[in-house]
DNA sequence: TTCAAAGAGTACCATTTTAGTGCTATTTGA
DNA sequence: TCAAATAGCACTAAAATGGTACTCTTTGAA
């Protein structure tokens, strides 16, 4: 279904957490008990948020988590990569994955500009807009219009 | 890695296939030997491929496969739907899945127009412009633009 | 000085998903 | 009637995912 996985998910949530809370240090067991997570799993993700340099950390006692850089600094994509390596839609579209039918294939380099145009959107939504209260998502993005109401409503084909 | 499965890679290259062949129906081992995929596989997909009705079946002796519409009328959206199902980037996105922590959760809006977005830039690229030729890729999205380059970073030309 | 609260790091396991294969039934032209 | 071809399951091996456990290091405070 081109999902994403449930623990970039969750690295949203805590990082929309940390967002809203302010500057000052949440412990990772503060975060899990505000989220609704787990505790070692808040701890994981947010280890890996520390190494990619999303969040700061500070070790020993009173010590806790706090956003490195302002909410608007961060994007959707940052999580992504973060936690998931760089959005890579096919195996071609990655430097390090070979795939056998390059030469026979002619489709790579139209999955190449749709990756692209998927990592401009995911760049393009901030941790500021996505706690944005939920009755104003104010889009940069505007092309999510006429897209149809695909997500959501109705005949859920459910074909899996 | 944000990344499609293999199956729906390889149901874009067989579709290609059928594509660039013309109308005249065309066998699994056929598009198999063609295509350097396995036969099995090929005859699994082309089967998921006709349940989504973007391929056309004869069964019997001569029988075979071809495109159910022309290929300016199949876009990638398509393809990726009747393999894995709609997209839905997030649990929440999809109808079915229900995510616990909804109630808490404020991100859930803006994933949503990421996931719109997202399926915005695989419908607006069929699969004529999958088979085009490779000096001519015709984005009508031009977002691909100032995108950077991301997911080549080194000699990843792979534009044939 | 000592202790306890925190994060850092690593390793591990259970579950789920994916990819591929095999087999049988059905259709249909020759 | 036969053989070529798809339709439909059912199954298995392998990989990715999600979650947990344990030890080590840092550091503020008693
Ligand atoms: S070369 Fe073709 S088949 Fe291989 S990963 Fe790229 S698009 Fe898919
Ligand atoms: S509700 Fe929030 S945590 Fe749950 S799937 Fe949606 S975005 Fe993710």
């Amino acid at each position: 279904m081109l999902r994403m996985s449930k623990l970039t998910d969750y690295a949203t949530v805590i990082l929309a957490y940390l967002a809203r809370a302010g500057g000052e240090l949440h412990t990772a067991a503060d975060v899990a008990s505000r989220t609704g997570l787990g505790v070692p799993t808040v701890s994981k993700l947010l280890k890996l948020l520390a190494q990619a340099g999303l969040v700061t950390s500070v070790r020993g006692a009173q010590g806790g988590y706090q956003l490195a850089r302002p909410a608007e600094q961060i994007s959707a994509a940052d999580v992504i990569d973060a936690l998931e390596g760089p959005v890579a839609i096919t195996a071609c579209s990655s430097a390090d994955i070979q795939c056998e039918l390059e030469s026979v294939c002619r489709v790579g380099s139209a999955w190449q500009r749709i990756n692209t145009a998927i990592r401009l959107a995911l760049k393009d939504v901030s941790l500021d807009q996505l706690i944005g209260s939920p009755g104003t998502p104010r889009p940069r993005f505007d092309l999510a219009e006429a897209a149809g109401a695909d997500t959501g409503p109705t005949a859920r084909g459910a074909s899996r």
